[in-house]
DNA sequence: AGAACCTGGTCCGAAAACGGCCAGACCCCG
DNA sequence: CGGGGTCTGGCCGTTTTCGGACCAGGTTCT
């Protein structure tokens, strides 16, 4: 496993992966922070392109990712992100939708935890799911990062924020 | 469901079925016992072969049920449950032997888990499992119970129960 | 030797707890 | 009459916890 970071206007990110693809993208605070193990190897080398695709995210001038992608997880939750790739920029989808799509009506709450578990926010557009009346509901990088990110691709969900405008001041 | 009681030398047995089949044979006294539930409605009828056939058992006479049989559990269990049919008359198997048999080498522990939810006990012969040092170790429906049911099939098994040949006084 | 105990190591499956849900039922207040 | 809160009961995959009908190896007594 090799590692880098990146500065991002949501925080310093984490970026790992391997040979494979990009494996875990991590947010500095909030409940899924992720801290290079021992054993991983710093090199910034594999990760130009996803760094260069992230920033011109940021910037506003990119609404679609081509990464290579190697995320790891059970066949419900590899068929739950898979279908997050399918939510166009900017737009929502509520977690009640997304169990339709995959085939499990019934499975919302089920859906809601696998989308707590990407490994590949941003990228992965977890934040584009939110509940069936609007509210944000949650997101592992902080309720504010997901206001943001939305804020950026230019949906309002003004409410629901502390903060819903970038840049962020860091506050770790 | 339908239930019907029958008198043997380690008991009063409880048994219920369905269409389906048997699905449950009851100790008076043990940890599984159980007692007919609201609902269900007293039959003998639907039982008549099984008690004939148990009958025959008890005298000695009756090597190998054969009977329909409708057990419920987890596919674990009925993987176990189903192995357990294969002991012959007369035999013993331990835990760790049946794990491997049912290609599980490491589930000797799950193993006797599953035996002590066996819910047709003598049809399916939960009594020819014992320790690989050859004690009883453990019998839903009391250890004399097991260890008359082994001498019964001309197994020693001396050792271990408290009483060891049949009939039992019945002690509520 | 060998039987009777202990004991730590492990390993499982089952059951319970835990959420980034949601629809429906109420209630409250303009 | 409508929203906008709140509560309730059901749902579902994951994670955690739990407990045991094991077992191999060691130690003690006979």
């Amino acid at each position: 496993m090799y590692y880098s970071h990146m500065d991002s206007p949501v925080g310093r990110l984490l970026l790992a992966g391997d040979g494979s693809g990009l494996r875990l993208i991590s947010f500095p605070r909030g409940r899924t922070k992720r801290e290079p193990q021992p054993g991983w190897h710093e090199d910034c080398g594999p990760f130009t392109e996803a760094v260069r695709q992230l920033g011109a995210y940021f910037a506003g001038e990119l609404t679609g990712f081509d990464l290579e992608l190697a995320p790891q997880g059970t066949p419900f939750q590899l068929s739950v992100w898979r279908a997050l790739k399918q939510i166009p920029y900017g737009q929502t989808r509520s977690y009640g939708e997304l169990a339709r799509v995959i085939g499990r009506p019934k499975a919302s709450r089920a859906v809601g935890a696998a989308n707590g578990s990407n490994p590949l926010p941003i990228v992965v557009p977890c934040h584009r799911v939110i509940g069936s009346t609007g509210k944000l509901t949650g997101f592992g990088g902080g309720l504010d990062t997901k206001a943001a990110l939305l804020t950026l691709e230019g949906i309002p969900s003004g409410n629901a924020g502390t903060q819903a405008t970038l840049p962020f001041a860091e506050q770790p």
